[in-house]
DNA sequence: CTGTTAGCGCCTTCAG
DNA sequence: CTGAAGGCGCTAACAG
C-alpha cells in the first residue's frame, strides 16, 4: 500500500507541510486561499494523517486499552460496547483481549496493549492482585477497574453494589414465602463472587434460615453440572446463582433431573444478560447496567487522563431486582 | 508516567542505541558480555520497546481492524474471539469498531482504523459496496470479507455456504413430512440472507410446495414483531428463520399466541450461537463455525500481508445441520 | 500568516 | 562486533 504523507499534500497543494498541519489540526490561523488548496489535495489523495506519526510525536496514543476475561460472555459484551461508543465519540480508539481469566494470558495482553502505548486501561481481571500491572500502576499508568476489584490497591472503579443486589434479592424471596436458600456462587477468588457470598452470608445469619452455599465458576457448565450432582435439589426453597449464565445450567440440570423450576424449586440468576427475559422460564435476577458501566468506567478514565491527576474515584452503581417467572411465591 | 526509552536502556548498560536495538530483535550478533548487561539494564528498568516508534520506522503496525455490526450479537462475538486468539499467537493486536450497519459509522470507523495504520482489515458490512472501502482496496489495503460478500469487489472472503446450509434445512424438513413453508429473512441487502433466500426459492420452485418469504431484520425483536402480525401462523408446517435470534423472537411470539412449537408449527434457525441449544425449545439450526471462521479469516489476511500478492482468495466453510427440538415430524 | 527545523523512539545502513 | 547518523510522519517552536 503505497502510502500518502503530509508531505505528498504539502506537494500537491504547493505549501509548506506546516501549513498543511495547521490546517488539519486547526492549531494555527492559515489563509483562506491555503486552506483551500490544502483541503483540495488532501481530498484528491484520499490523505489521512498518521496517528503512528501523531502519538510519537505527542505522547498520547488516543488509545484506551481492555482487559477482560472473555469477549463472548454477553455480560462483557455490553459492556464493551459502552466503552467502545462513549471512547469512539470522543475520538478515542479501543484495544481489548480476553484472558479467560489466566494468569500469564492477562500478563501478556497487559504487556502487548502496554508496548502499543495505551493511554489508558480497563481491567477486568482475575482476582489476585497483579504485580506487573501494580508496578505499571505506580508508574502512572491510569486504569479503572470494572466490575472487579483487586485489593490493596488504590485505583479508580465502577463496580454496581453486588451487596445490594443480593439483599434486594434475599428480600424478594423472603417476601415470597422461601425459607431456605442454596447459593451457587462464581469463581472463589473473583471480587463479585466474595462480595455476593458476604451479602449473603450477612443475611442468612441475621434470620435463622437453613442455608448452604458454594464457589463453583462463573459459566453455564459450572451450573448444570453441580445441580446435576446435588444430592436432594429440592431441600431448597431457592437456588441462587452467581450469575445467570450459572442459573441457565442449574435450571436445565434440574429440569433433566424432573424437577420443576419454579414449581418445586425457585432459581434466581444476576447480571441479566439479554437472553435472561427470553429464557423458559423467563430469569428472575439482578440486573446490572452493563453498557452504563462501560460508559462510566471510559468518562472516569479519560478524566484521568486528561486532568493527569492521581486521585482515584470509585463509581458505585445501583442494581436493580427483575422479579420474572424462575421464582415463585411458597405457601 | 515518565516513558523509559531505548536511550535509557542503553545508557543504564553502557552500551550505544543501536546495541541495544540489536539485542532486543536479535537483528544482528552481540557479544555476550554486552548482551547481559543490556538484558539486566531492560529487566532493571521494565522497558520495553514502543510499537509506536517501531511503526512508524517498519511501516507495519501489526495491527489489525475489524468492522462488524455489533460485538453484542454472539454470532459475531465467537467470531472476533476467534480472530483475536489468532492474532494474539501472531504477535498482531486486534481493533474492532460496531456499526450497526450504518453506512456513516461504517465509514468514520473505517477512517479511524487506517489512521491508526492498521496492517489488515476483516469486513463485514452492510451490503451496499463502499466506495472508500473500495479506493482503499485498491490502494493496497489488505482485506478479508467474512460472513459478507460486496459484490462487484475482487477481494478475499471467508464465508460459509448459506445456500448448502438452507439446502440441508429444506431436505431435512421435507423428509419430515413438512409441505409448506415460511421463510422469515433477515436484512434484505445482506449477503447471506440474498443466498439464503435464493436458495430457499429454488428449492421451494422445484417441488410444488406452497411457500413465502419476507425479509425482516437480523434481530429477536424483528422475529417477535413479525410472528405477532401474522394473520394465520399456523398456515404453514415450518417457519424458517434468517438466524436463531430471529427464531427465538419468533418462538416466543408464537407462544403468546398460545401457538405451540413444534407441535403446531416448526421453527428453524441459522448460525447456532452458543445459546440456542440451551434454548426451550433447543433450536434446530444450521451450524456456522464462527469460532473456525475468524481463525480463517485472519489466517487468510496474515497471508496476504506477508507475501504482499494482490491475489485473491476465497474460504468456503461448511455449515452443519443441527436437529434438535423446535422442530418435529409431520404426519 | 507561512516556511524551516528539531526531535518523538526506533531500526538500519554505513563506518570503523 | 560496535557506534554514529539518517529518517519514518508529524507537530511545535522559531524565524521571518
Amino acid at each position: 500500500m503505497k502510502k500518502i504523507s503530509i508531505k505528498d499534500v504539502a506537494k500537491k497543494a504547493g505549501v509548506s507541510i506546516s501549513t498543511v498541519s495547521r490546517v488539519l489540526t486547526n492549531s494555527a490561523p492559515v489563509s483562506e486561499e491555503l486552506r483551500e488548496k490544502v483541503i483540495q489535495a488532501v481530498q484528491e489523495l484520499g490523505y489521512s494523517p498518521s496517528s503512528i506519526a501523531r502519538s510519537l510525536r505527542n505522547g498520547a496514543t488516543k488509545t484506551i486499552g481492555f482487559i477482560l476475561p472473555d469477549i463472548t460472555n454477553p455480560f462483557f459484551a455490553n459492556i464493551v460496547r459502552g466503552a467502545e461508543d462513549y471512547l469512539r465519540q470522543h475520538g478515542y480508539t479501543l484495544i481489548f483481549g480476553s484472558s479467560d481469566q489466566d494468569k500469564n494470558e492477562e500478563n501478556h495482553i497487559l504487556e502487548a496493549l502496554l508496548s502499543k502505548h495505551i493511554d489508558g486501561l480497563l481491567f477486568t481481571g482475575s482476582g489476585d492482585s497483579n504485580p506487573k500491572l501494580l508496578r505499571k500502576i505506580e508508574q502512572g499508568l491510569k486504569v479503572v477497574f470494572l466490575d472487579r476489584i483487586i485489593r490493596g490497591v488504590n485505583s479508580s472503579y465502577v463496580i454496581v453494589d453486588n451487596k445490594r443486589g443480593i439483599s434486594l434479592l434475599v428480600d424478594h424471596l423472603l417476601d415470597d414465602g422461601h425459607k431456605s436458600f442454596l447459593f451457587i456462587n462464581g469463581d472463589k477468588n473473583t471480587f463479585s463472587a466474595k462480595q455476593r457470598y458476604e451479602a449473603f452470608l450477612q443475611r442468612m445469619k441475621s434470620g435463622k434460615y437453613k442455608y448452604e452455599h458454594h464457589f463453583t465458576s462463573f459459566s453455564y457448565e459450572a451450573g448444570y453440572k453441580f445441580a446435576s450432582q446435588l444430592s436432594n435439589p429440592v431441600e431448597f426453597d431457592a437456588i441462587l446463582c452467581g450469575n445467570d449464565l450459572i442459573a441457565f445450567g442449574v435450571i436445565d440440570a434440574l429440569e433433566d433431573r424432573g424437577i420443576r423450576v419454579p414449581e418445586q424449586v425457585s432459581v434466581t440468576g444476576f447480571d441479566d444478560i439479554p437472553f435472561s427475559r427470553h429464557y423458559k422460564p423467563a430469569l428472575t435476577t439482578v440486573r446490572q447496567p452493563m453498557y452504563e458501566m462501560g460508559q462510566k468506567a471510559c468518562e472516569l478514565l479519560l478524566k484521568m487522563i486528561k486532568e493527569q491527576l492521581m486521585t482515584t474515584e470509585g463509581i458505585i452503581l445501583e442494581p436493580e431486582l427483575v422479579v420474572r417467572e424462575s421464582t415463585k411465591r411458597r405457601i
